[in-house]
DNA sequence: AACATCTTGGCAAACGTTTGCCAAACATGT
DNA sequence: ACATGTTTGGCAAACGTTTGCCAAGATGTT
């Protein structure tokens, strides 16, 4: 096989030109600087740094059998929630020596799969998974017991459970029913996607839970859903049937952000004012929104802080602890609304 | 199937089973079919497929030379045209059999820097460096002879050019006051960052170069610039200077669509209507312009595209190619207003 | 002088893979 | 019987690294 027409700077380059050992070397790099005569260790360090000589990570992981990476698989960079969450966790790890390869599922299941294999080809020390769908290999990594993470979406069954990393979905619902209610909207509406995911199913349960304890009668809150993949076209169409039966709500909770930008384009359709007409609440507080959607109020997601929280908890497995779940503290975004 | 938790699968552990060499089931899984009895063969790879053997990548990167990894380094996952040509790009890799890693430098050329060697220690087969920082390292790259493509900037200096994807920048500022102009917009203006990027300067160069040729004496072309890295903090302030003097163009060329949502938070502040008072443009045409920015007009980038483009950049330089540029078309999607 | 201890540094194995080479075993043609 | 060719499959080296072990020399102690 052709090897690069670049001159590698190696152990063995660099133990060539100081007249020692492989070995000598390696140490001296490794910080053994009391296993060779001062001297050596000078000229040594020399070599390596005027060679720019850096360990081949291949010959470590292969001799060590740690690579020192991480592998994030997400399953839309297109959403901006996504990019939130792979900056934070790569910032905390790269901290920490390590290096994250992110890779994009495109919302299929078949190729989460794909890529959990590839990974684990590549010798990853650990996977984060975020929005992980249920997959066979998924529920058989989890199974074995491999070093993963779960990032705001819990695992659906499996015999054993994965450590978590999220905030408390049934809450925030909770929390946007609050908000609503407390602005004055008597009959607010929701909408959703019906995907298989628990972290929609407990937004929507603790929004609707929530209207129900302050008195709002179940038949007055309406909800529509879609089975779109793709939350912004979700958000349109499942407006559209909430519309079609009983026209704009006053107030209306998005399961996302994504989900109210679908909701807003038919609001311009329909010449419908936002917040106006219609205040409308979402989940992930996307940082555009304070630029280009100062209409949105947003459940605030704290991705900036689940960098650390997920690292935290590939450290604690590592070192053999037990699968936790990690909840951390949402708040509400509320907007100032546009000019009256 | 249930095997020890993490016992490794490997061409050893197949061998074993199987009563043969290593050599064969390495020839075997590498679909070598006739270098075994076709008996041996059959045995063999029911025992890949029942135990779950992949090849381990380290290995194998450590014998042939080659990882099938490659890096892209991107100054910003929260800027949207990122995630777009990460998501093009990587899928352009991975049908090739190629995994790749997404590094963020944070907007930061000592991040750049210290990815590059990282990257380099990965043995990582080619590297994809998007808006460039010109820095040390880079360079150092560039002149080296790394299998290194650009994406969107060019590099600056240094004494080869390097595999460039991109689109005619120049063209795309003429665009843009074609179209200001076509529109009715007498005296456009324009706002830009002052970074030394050349991209920026060629928009804002093209973009002069066609409202002089066009008639506009160039004292009534009104401009002004920020020093800010983000874009949107950027378009904000760089808004507010050139209203400072004069008030509110009747259009605005904003050389990316964040500065453009920087400048439409000023409008908003200052009861300016978006297009109706002012005819806005940016480039990039994020793809939540249809959802939550229906006024901007934007010139359109290819990054869908630039993926593939990357990729056959990278095979040409693999095959020894010279450095190429290669340019893509943009276009300008003209947005419908809304409600007059 | 004999012995113990410390310093310095090399040897070699191992990680998992690929592949050039060699060697049996077997088949075929003369 | 012999030369020739084909099938089948193993051996061993190499990639770059780390590290346990050993050994030669230096120094100190009795």
């Amino acid at each position: 096989m052709l090897r690069s027409p670049l001159a590698r700077v190696s152990l063995s380059s660099i133990a060539g030109e100081a007249g020692v050992s492989i070995s000598t070397v390696s140490r001296i790099a490794n910080g053994q600087l009391n296993r060779a005569n001062p001297k050596t260790v000078q000229r040594v360090q020399t070599l390596i740094e005027s060679r720019g000589y850096r360990p081949d990570n291949i010959g470590r992981s292969l001799r060590c059998g740690e690579s020192r990476i991480v592998a994030m698989l997400a399953p839309n960079l297109n959403n901006p929630a996504m990019g939130a969450i792979a900056t934070s966790t790569e910032v905390a790890l790269r901290k920490a020596g390590y290096v994250m390869i992110l890779c994009d599922t495109h919302d299929e299941p078949a190729l989460q799969d794909e890529y959990l294999m590839a990974m684990r080809a590549q010798s990853v020390q650990g996977y984060v998974v975020v929005s992980a769908f249920q997959s066979p290999v998924l529920t058989n990594f989890i199974d074995r017991g491999e070093s993963l993470v779960l990032v705001g979406r819990r695992q659906q069954d499996g015999r054993r459970a994965a450590p978590f990393v999220g905030i408390d979905d049934h809450a925030a619902g909770a929390a946007a029913a609050d908000f609503l209610l407390d602005s004055g909207v008597q009959e607010p509406a929701v909408i959703y996607t019906s995907s298989a995911s628990s972290v929609i199913a407990d937004r929507v349960a603790g929004f609707l839970g929530r209207t129900r304890d302050r008195g709002v009668p179940a038949d007055r809150v309406r909800s529509a859903s879609s089975d779109q993949l793709q939350h912004l076209f979700a958000g349109y169409e499942a407006m559209k049937r909430l519309t079609a039966d009983g026209g704009w709500p006053r107030g209306l909770f998005c399961v996302s952000d994504l989900m109210a930008y679908g909701a807003y384009r038919l609001a311009g359709e329909d010449g419908i004012k936002v917040p106006e007409d219609c205040l409308m609440l979402g989940v992930d507080d996307n940082h555009l929104n304070a630029w280009i959607a100062p209409w949105l109020t947003s459940v605030h997601v704290p991705y900036s802080d689940f960098g650390s929280a997920v690292f935290e908890q590939l450290e604690a497995i590592w070192s053999g602890a037990r699968a936790q779940e990690r909840i951390l503290p949402h708040s509400l975004t509320a907007r100032p609304r546009l000019t009256a």
